[in-house]
DNA sequence: ATAAAGTAGTTTATATTATAAACCAAATTT
DNA sequence: AAATTTGGTTTATAATATAAACTACTTTAT
């Protein structure tokens, strides 16, 4: 009746972060900082779920002197992303 | 950007006992149980928070002599439920 | 009649998760 | 050179989910 929905990405900051980066190619710590408006901590943490899933890659180089984080989403995780947004619709299909 | 996720619905559990309710007219426990496949812990715990959120009513009562629980949910709980597929939505686009 | 097993749940203890506070290292500003 | 800012990570705590253990009663078998 219910399908299982993926507890990795059944987390409104991961799903915030998978969302953003199915739609920009990539995007680096700070600007999901911004979008997702959650706390570096919080973030570091969820991106590193992410990652250690394979949903994600992380890139930590410099930017000038600056470091800089940058993540993209993988094909894994868009696929995960798709089959957690299938497993949504037998939970709210139809309505609404 | 991203809507928040009422924390209430973002659940597993009490976001299926809300998808059955809302097409059920009301369901009792046992029913709820099998349908979700939920311990009945588990399911005890997440009807009392969504009744105390009024999202749902609980009544029991006796089947014969055995007792019976039973939900529905209220108006506060359909609205709820919709905002919080509105909010999905900005998430997950267009795709539910 | 009584023991065993089943039904319908609740309470409680534990594991997991989310979150923010505290921290670190380097760069920039005053 | 002290204070502040930037870009994070680590760690402690709060919140949540979950299952195990328990309560209370009923039904079934002996």
């Amino acid at each position: 009746m219910f399908k299982e929905l993926n507890p990795l990405l059944h987390s409104e900051l991961r799903l915030a972060v998978m969302s953003i980066l199915l739609s920009v190619e990539s995007a680096d710590f700070v600007y999901l900082r911004e979008q997702t408006g959650a706390t570096a901590g919080n973030l570091s943490v969820q991106i590193d779920k992410l990652q250690k899933a394979g949903y994600i890659t992380v890139e930590k180089g410099f930017k000038g002197k600056i470091p800089r984080t940058t993540c993209a989403i993988t094909q894994v995780g868009v696929s995960a992303f798709e089959e957690y947004v299938a497993a949504l619709r037998s939970y709210i299909g139809g309505k609404v």
